[in-house]
Parts: structure tokens; C-alpha cells; sequence
DNA sequence: CTGAAAGCGCTTACAG
DNA sequence: CTGAAAGCGCTTACAG
């Protein structure tokens, strides 16, 4: 067991306020008492016991983040960013994940770690209004990601329709006229897609291209294997798309390896564009056109909000606020030849 | 704020303890006891404070998972493996990343979050072995990954040296005989490498092929850009290897991208082999042959080893488990026209 | 089987 | 500017 302020004190010769004031760098402590109780706190290798002070104040420091997925590189991403923002206002970060489970969400949300974390972050993918509408937890809560709720909590979300219809504007300016949709979701009720499904219906029809639903596949998961096998039930079923638009790079990559399984070369013959931005997508042996979101501001503001929450004034009306992002044009959407 | 044991106790009109007893499943409580304090719970909707119990009990629950690089998959996936295998022993993962720098791995092995954390589960990649012998922590710390200690640490590591021999072992098997090895390290000081490397070297010899150090390749980090870097200089140094054993999955996914751009092919020209069994690798246009850890026994270990050394005897000698690892044959390295 | 009380290690009014 | 004391919300011997 380490040695407690109060053992400081003592060999100090001194009160435990003291110690106290000089541990949280207070002032009106004259320097060499200062000195003094420095002395002993090396001497004793003390170290304030957080959990104490944290009974104490009410607080941890300590926000929870809640990915559906850690093999997923863009939560990966994600997470080193918010691991990096909470630091800057000395929040530590807790880790959970959901397997974008419903009854993981609502167990997260439900502050089934009530007083260990300050305050949580939580990327949904089944999450319903009504599971956030029977919350009883008072710890801030920040939602991430598209899912639309009608419920009082701050949300950092992109725009994904207008992000969805840069990506096929960009396909269609290339003279791409039979745009694949991969990744909407089997079960329709739980459709985390749903908005980068309709950014491409709208665009499509802002182009004066039908809508085809033969070229929209549908998923139940959103990883490389779903993409290459959503990849592969469509042209199997005959589809002849000239242009893939996926719900994420993982599933663009995925596509990717699909066709090329199948002799159709990317971009000449089939345009891919993937959605996130990871890393993966700038290496391959041909590098993926992808919408990238600003993970940066979207972990900062994600803590800002849940910082702002614990300090601020809680009567401020919950937002959506709206980080930005952009095209990043790749080889696998080069134009084709002429 | 929410309500306290005393509020539960005064509601159901019973003392503390017994509410503790029953919120805490203990035996001895007559049923009806039991329904009545249950009732109290859930009318005031009462919920442990975990603080105040950690306090108490000296534990907190909470291991600390510290990884150089969360955007790496290969941490991404072994952190997702980590923090399901500590949930089965009802502890929660923090995470933190030290970007590998040793100034961060020094300052979250001496315990600055002392108290806050039960146990500390450390990737290095910087520290030294003088680090570890200065410690004066005592929470539980268990070692991941290749290098080498002497200190009195567990330590969960595959045989680098066996695992990287039966990488080139593969490569020499397939007729190759330049084999380039990416990513030593500029500073030989710091040589987290250094295994792979040996491996490589002795595999060479057992073959009776010369180790031939122009076909060695510095590098400063471990990522995709690192490797496509490294494989770029020693093409532009006149090397012609025809086969490449790369530090990682990412560094040979980087110098496949390099091999691309330069016309040589994947397997026909050179053969590439990695090592961590990142997903991404499976789906490349050219999937990735590597060496694979065992991940899950990897998380499995640290958590067990941390877990044991909080509950049982601290006497137990320090040891280096080596779990299991293979070689997980594909595309780029399929046998090339005989 | 249950109750009253001490104590985990801090912080913070309250005196002086 | 510093000291003595209460209290954060639990758990756990100790009585009864």
C-alpha cells in the first residue's frame, strides 16, 4: 500500500490541508513549507489516491467511448482521436463495445457504469429513440454517427445525404450511369444507412438517372466480408453497375476485391467509392476515393460537449451539430478512358 | 444525484447493511427482507456507487490497456480481444496510447494513474529494461509483445525468432533468394525488431543463402507509409530482391503498394510476407501471406496473468508465456512459374 | 440474521 | 495562512 496524506503529514509535521495545498498546487502556501512537504512526499513516494479524491468531488475523470467495433479502422481511428482530445482536458477514456448490439447500447446508455465514468460517448448503430427516451442515467451523453433520434442529447454526425450525393455526383460526373448502392440494411426497421441510401436516391434523380433497385444490395454487417459478398450477390444476380458507391471504405475494399476476383478492373471498368476515410483505403494496389469525415473535430467536439455538460450550464438545449468533411478523389475513381 | 445506500435503507426502513447484503447477493437474507429492500432499490432507482465500493475494497475494476498506436488494426484488434477478455472476469479496459514513445511508456508504467487502475497491461515499444527495474508501482503489470526484459515482469510474446524463421522458411521453400527484411531500426538502440530480424538471419544461413545487409531496410515507425518507404529506398539503392519479409502486416501492405507503382509484380516478381494477420490483409487485390499470432490467446494471457497476480499470490515467479502463432499462406506468395 | 459504527483517503467549509 | 473535523458512499468486523 502506498503512503496516504495523512503519513505525509505526519512526517512533515503538518496538517493534511497543507499537504492537500501543496499536492493541488495551491497558493498562499509559503515556499518553504512548500519545500517541506515536497521533502516528504518524495520521501514517502506519495501518490494521491484518485478514487478518493474522485468520491470526494463527485467526479472521475474518466468519459466512457462505446464503438460498435474495434476491428473497425475508422472506430480505431476514432478512438485515438478522442483518446487524444479527452487528454487535453485531462479526461481519461474508458472503452467499451457494443458489437452494435441493441441491448449493448441500452446497457451502455442505461449507466450500467454509473458513477465510474463522468460522462459517455456512444457511436449507435440499433440504438432506438425509445431506449434513450427511458434513460435514467444523468451522466452527459453524446451520440456520434448518423442514426436519427428524436431525443434530447447532443449529436456529432456529418451530413451524410449531402456527403452521400458528393460522392455520387462525383460518379456521375464521371459519366457513371448504373450506381450500386452496398450496405443497406436486410432488416428495415434497424437501417443505420438509411441516409446515405437516400443522399444517393436524391442524387440519382437530381442527375435524371432512374433509381435502380437491382443495384442496391443489402447487408447485415459492414465489414471487408460483407462488402465482397454484397459485391458478389449483385452481379451475380446480374447486375451490370459501372460504379460502386459503398456504405464504407470496409465495404468498398471489399468490393473491390470482389470484382477483382471476377476480371472487372477498378476504375476502368467499375468507379469505387468507399465512405470514412481509413487508412487502409490509401495503400492498396489501387488507392480507394472515399468521403472523409473529420474525425479530429468529431472526437473534439464529442468531448467539448461532454466536458461543456459536466462544467456548464445544463439548461442548454441539446444540438446536432454538423463536423465537416470531403472528397479525396483516388485511383479507383481515375476517369475512364474516353 | 442519485440515491445512496442510506436513502434505500430508510426507505425500506432497514439498516444499511442489510441493503448491502441484498444488493450485493449475499447469502442469509430471508426472502421477504430481500423483496422489500428490492422494491426500495428500484422505487428510488438506486445504483452502486462504484467509487465509494473501490474505495473501500482498494480495487477499482479498471485494467489499463496501453498500446503504441490504436490506428494500427493489429493493436485495434488485440485491444477489441483484450477488452472481451477482461469483461468474462467482470474488470472494464481504460486505453490509453503512448505512440510508442518512451517518455509515455515510462510515465504510464511508474502507475501515474495509480489507484485508478488495478493492473496495467503494457505494449512497448521504447522502454527500457532500467525503466522496469526503477518502477515503484505496485499494481500488477503484465508485458506484451517482442521485446526483451530483464526484469521481474510476465511477459506474453510469441517466439519471434522461431515465428519470423518460419516466414523465410516459407520464402526459401518457394525458391526465393534475395530476401529483403523491412523494418529494423535507424537507431540500433532501440530495436524492437531486432528478433524478426535474427529470425531472418539464421533462417538465411540454415539455408545456406547469405545474409546480405543491402537487403535490409531501416525505418522509423511501422506503418503502410513506412513501408512503401523503405521499399522504395532499397529499390532506388539498386537492390532486387525477389521476395520481401516485412516487419508487419501494414509495412508489407505499404511495400506492396511501393512494388506496385514500380511495374513488379505480386507473387510472379517478388513474394511478400507479413506478420500480425490484420484483416486488411485478406483482401487486398493481392491478399497478404503472414505470420499470425494468436490474438486472442494473447488477450486471453495478459488478462488471466494480470487477474492473477491481483487475487493470488504475489510470490509466484515472473514468466514469458510464448502462446501460439502460424503461417497463414496466401496470394503474395503463391509459387511463382516454376 | 440484523444494526450501529468505524474507516477507506481525500476535500472543504469552518475556526482560529 | 494553517489546523481540526466532517463527510463523500460504501464495506466490514463487531455486537447483539
Amino acid at each position: 500500500m502506498g503512503a496516504s496524506l495523512k503519513d505525509v503529514a505526519q512526517l512533515a509535521g503538518v496538517s493534511v490541508k497543507t499537504v492537500s495545498n501543496v499536492v493541488n498546487n495551491r497558493p498562499h502556501v509559503t515556499p518553504a513549507m512548500r519545500e517541506r512537504v515536497q521533502r516528504a512526499v518524495d520521501a514517502l513516494d506519495y501518490r494521491p489516491n484518485l478514487t478518493a479524491r474522485h468520491l470526494r468531488k463527485g467526479r472521475t475523470g474518466i468519459i466512457a467511448l462505446a464503438v460498435p467495433e474495434l476491428g473497425n479502422p475508422y472506430f480505431a481511428e476514432l478512438a485515438g482521436a478522442v483518446v487524444d482530445a479527452a487528454a487535453r482536458f485531462d479526461y481519461t477514456v474508458l472503452l467499451d463495445h457494443t458489437a452494435g448490439r441493441r441491448e449493448q447500447e441500452v446497457l451502455v446508455t442505461q449507466g450500467f457504469r454509473a458513477h465510474v465514468i463522468d460522462g459517455l460517448i456512444l457511436s449507435p448503430i440499433e440504438l432506438e429513440t425509445a431506449d434513450l427516451l427511458g434513460r435514467r442515467d444523468d451522466a452527459p451523453l453524446v451520440l456520434l454517427g448518423e442514426r436519427e433520434y428524436d431525443a434530447p442529447y447532443d449529436q456529432i454526425a456529418i451530413d451524410n445525404v449531402a456527403a452521400a450525393r458528393t460522392a455520387v455526383r462525383h460518379l456521375t460526373g464521371l459519366g457513371r450511369q448504373r450506381i450500386a448502392f452496398l450496405g443497406a440494411r436486410r432488416e428495415l426497421a434497424r437501417q443505420p444507412a438509411h441516409l446515405r441510401l437516400r443522399g444517393w436516391r436524391e442524387e440519382l434523380t437530381a442527375a435524371g438517372l432512374p433509381h435502380d433497385d437491382s443495384l442496391v444490395a443489402a447487408t447485415d454487417g459492414y465489414g471487408r466480408w460483407d462488402g465482397a459478398a454484397a459485391m458478389n450477390a449483385l452481379l451475380n444476380q446480374g447486375a451490370q453497375p459501372d460504379a460502386v458507391f459503398a456504405y464504407n471504405d470496409l465495404m468498398a475494399l471489399g468490393a473491390m476485391r470482389a470484382l477483382g476476383e471476377r476480371g472487372l478492373r477498378v476504375p476502368q471498368d467499375v468507379s469505387v467509392v468507399g465512405f470514412d476515410d481509413i487508412e487502409d483505403g490509401r495503400f492498396g494496389a489501387v488507392t480507394l476515393t472515399t468521403v472523409s469525415p473529420d474525425k479530429q473535430a468529431i472526437a473534439r467536439l464529442a468531448v467539448e460537449r461532454v466536458v461543456a455538460r459536466l462544467t456548464g450550464d445544463p439548461q442548454v438545449e441539446p444540438e446536432r451539430i454538423q463536423p465537416g468533411y470531403r472528397l479525396v478523389a483516388r485511383e479507383s475513381t481515375a476517369p475512364p478512358p474516353a
